[in-house]
DNA sequence: CACCCGGAAGCCGT
DNA sequence: AACGGCTTCCGGGT
């Protein structure tokens, strides 16, 4: 029997398989699958990006909450896994990729006490990478609902993220992984651990693809023409301009200017514009880091991006 | 008018 | 102190 464990990081996605062999249980699988599904239809209303935190409190059910809307108060827990005993601690991590100005900076976090941070993030390229396409995986995307959501506790007294953040990166733990596994040290960015960073105050330190991004997945101001293709429309373009501004505590911001900063990104290819059309854009799928990506170049769509589109 | 273009320079957080 | 990633301004274009 394996576990699967699937975390989301403020805005990093995450699975996490517990085994020495990682491989996904179709029961975990489908739970997971269908639970976001359920939760997007009831309650999202699409307007939200998909972000999610795993309670292991309920038999390894799901909570799955967008942390702008919902942000995830601090709070502890413990669950069994393969006969191991994991205390685990959810809190909001102040300024890593904050989107909207209307909330303080909210990326939830959990950590895992004894995990492995680095473990994680390999298993979270790792897996996806290699069972994202698979028959079983795209099966359990229709699969029917599952109901039962849990609602997180919150308690009061725990200790500031500082203290708590402390000694987890690289806890005494349990490396399971077997002994071959390399970290593939390949494309993606260094920034993966946003969950290790402090983080500031304010948002001055997003980046405008990643907002572009960000307003896409909710596709009110700005739209998918063809995500394959990367291209998108912006239907509002002095809203979208006001909230970048916000964003960047600009208060004179325009379409001028943030389109300025979408043409310093033509030098590298990564984001052009087709000829003859005005206000569609195109994001250069291949030069996204992993991460980021809605449609992936070579396995098509994205699963949370499937899942919430 | 609304958008598109890139050079030049300034700003600001890391 | 240097640098990335814009922001601001601009003259010119569709």
């Amino acid at each position: 029997m394996f576990n699967l464990l699937y975390i989301d990081i403020g805005r990093c996605g995450m699975i996490v398989i517990d085994g020495v062999e990682p491989m996904i249980s179709d029961m975990d699988l489908q739970r997971s699958l269908s639970v976001l599904q359920n939760y997007h239809e009831s309650e999202w209303a699409g307007d939200d990006s998909l972000y999610s935190s795993y309670d292991p409190n309920n038999n390894g059910h799901y909570i799955y909450t967008d942390p702008l809307d919902y942000p995830i108060r601090p709070m502890h827990g413990q669950f069994m896994l393969s006969g191991t005993d994991y205390h685990y601690t959810t809190m909001t991590c102040p300024g890593s990729s904050d989107l909207d100005d209307s909330h303080e900076s909210d990326d939830s976090s959990v950590i895992l006490d004894q995990v492995d941070m680095e473990m994680i993030e390999f298993y979270e390229r790792d897996v996806e990478e290699k069972y994202s396409h698979t028959e079983q995986f795209q099966q359990s995307l229709n699969s029917a609902p599952y109901q039962q959501l849990c609602k997180p506790q919150q308690s009061n007294n725990l200790p500031a993220f500082e203290t708590l953040f402390k000694g987890n990166r690289h806890s005494n733990n349990v490396n399971r992984l077997s002994s071959n596994h390399v970290m593939s040290d390949s494309e993606d960015d260094e920034e993966s651990s946003s969950i290790c960073r402090k983080g500031k105050r304010g948002a001055k330190n997003v980046l405008l693809w990643k907002f572009l991004l960000e307003e896409l997945k909710k596709g009110k101001h700005v739209e998918w023409t063809d995500i394959s293709q990367g291209t998108f429309r912006f239907v509002d373009t002095s809203e979208i301009s006001r909230l970048w501004g916000n964003m960047k505590r600009k208060d004179d911001m325009n379409f001028e200017k943030l389109s300025r900063g979408i043409r310093h990104y033509y030098k590298s290819g990564f984001m052009s514009r087709q000829e003859g059309t005005r206000l569609i854009y195109r994001f250069n799928w291949a030069k996204v880091p992993k991460k980021y990506r809605q449609y992936d170049p070579k396995r098509g769509m994205t699963i949370k991006h499937q899942i919430a589109y």
